[in-house]
DNA sequence: TCTGGGGTCCTAGGACCC
DNA sequence: TCTGGGGTCCTAGGACCC
């Protein structure tokens, strides 16, 4: 078997450098992409930003005291889908089998596309051009004989990077590095690893396999493969990607509450978002979760609950909800709550034949069509009118398009969603 | 104005059935 | 009259990714 030649692509701040392209007035100063909510946090730091320390998931406040002159923007969405499906498309161009990781991110498989553009090197400059010249935005690149290889090499040089790591240097390479370099070891397991001695990759290379596995299960195979620097795992394009399997909104509140009421509303809005984006997708699901944060932040509580059958109209899963709710005594006021439809089912959808169920069915469906058309809660239960957080939060980086998972399409759709 | 949001996967224990 | 074992479904919570 021949070696697989691996791409991974990594945008470079990529909402910030976006948004320095749109805006020229931006280029070369600090600037962060934030979300609209009041308790936001840094969603991406251009280069300028990060030299005083900005980073992702910083607080704002945070963020200004590490660098008072940064100039704050608020994200947008569609800004970010649009130009990431494009850059999505001309990676289609040098392969079928683009594996698409988060809006900023892609693996490509070009094993079987050399006969055609010569050397992987020049597959990477081509698509480094013609990004940049489309966009202005530039990208790191790692080039490995598999996906965790590479992408590990695409964060070895950045911005505008380019690392290879062939297969005879891939001992050599890890050797030295910290654990934490792998994709797939966070901190927690960070920390249970250097309990047992091993700092780095070398180290969990050579680790006993055997005593990976009893502390750690299944997952301590896969330790001991990532310290050797193996991954069979295919790079998986969007057309063979799994159906998702749960959907689900939550949102941190502009300030905690406690009112019975207020925690009804907005169960209510999150139903509302939660049955629209399963609608969109078509599923509905049999077991809903509802998960609240308290006040303390660290604090939370998650219940789930299964039914008799498969729901996805909105107050069917409000119901739902709010039955969780009153099993639950809060114990401080609530910061954050969210909801989750699990145990999904795919189906074609069918229009009730008792004539009630039905008439409820052809009223949410007309009333998904003028949503769709001018934007969420255009159209909404009474209760929400007066409703601040219209559900625009900023996506994150890690966003996955619904899109992409949609089985059959060859070229991705323009995203929108939420 | 301290600390976002949307997912996936794994574990562990209990209920229930055969 | 005393108690095994496998399979499946459910709940709760943790860890991880971007």
């Amino acid at each position: 078997m021949t070696d697989r030649i691996i791409l991974h692509l990594d945008m470079n701040a990529f909402f910030a450098s976006v948004e320095q392209q749109t805006n020229p007035a931006l280029r070369g100063k600090p600037v962060a992409v934030i979300g609209s909510n009041g308790r936001t946090v840094i969603t991406t730091a251009s280069y300028e930003a990060r030299k005083f320390g900005v980073k992702t998931g910083m607080a704002i406040w945070e963020a200004k005291r590490q660098c008072p002159q940064i100039i704050l923007v608020v994200g947008d969405n569609c800004k970010y889908t649009c130009t990431a499906s494009q850059i999505f498309n001309m990676m289609l161009d040098y392969t079928p089998l683009v594996e698409v990781f988060s809006i900023d991110e892609a693996f490509l498989d070009v094993t079987h596309s050399l006969k055609i553009f010569g050397t992987p090197e020049h597959i990477v400059y081509l698509l480094k051009a013609r990004i940049k010249h489309s966009f202005g935005l530039t990208c790191s690149v790692g080039i490995a004989p598999n996906k965790l290889l590479a992408k590990l090499a695409s964060d070895m040089k950045k911005p505008d990077g380019l690392t290879i790591i062939r297969p005879d240097e891939v001992s050599q390479v890890l050797d030295p590095l910290p654990i934490k370099d792998l994709c797939g070891i966070g901190s927690r397991m960070e920390q249970k690893l250097h309990l047992l001695g091993i700092k780095t990759i070398g180290d969990l290379g050579r680790f006993p396999v055997d005593i990976l596995k009893r502390k750690f299960g299944i997952t301590g195979q896969h330790l001991h493969d990532m310290g050797l620097g193996i991954d069979n795992s295919p790079v998986v394009p969007a057309s063979d990607q799994d159906k998702v399997k749960s959907v689900g909104r939550s949102m941190t509140l502009r300030q905690d509450i406690s009112q019975r009421q207020d925690i009804l509303k907005h169960l209510l809005q999150l139903s509302e978002m939660v049955g629209r984006r399963a609608r969109r997708y078509g599923v509905s699901g049999k077991t809903i979760h509802l998960y609240i944060r308290y006040a303390d932040f660290y604090t939370s509580i998650g219940k789930q609950q299964t039914l008799a059958n498969s729901i996805n109209q909105s107050d069917d899963i409000y119901k739902a909800a709010v039955d969780i709710l009153n099993t639950i005594e809060l114990q401080q006021p609530v910061r954050l709550l969210g909801i989750r439809l699990t145990n999904l089912k795919y189906q074609v959808a069918q229009l009730p034949l008792f004539p009630q169920e039905r008439k409820k069915a052809l009223m949410v469906n007309a009333m998904d069509a003028v949503n769709n058309r001018y934007g969420d809660f255009t159209l909404t239960f009474a209760t929400l009118m007066d409703t601040e957080e219209k559900g625009s939060h900023v996506i994150s980086p890690a966003w996955r398009p619904n899109g992409i998972r949609c089985v059959g399409i060859k070229r991705f759709n323009q995203w929108s969603d939420g």
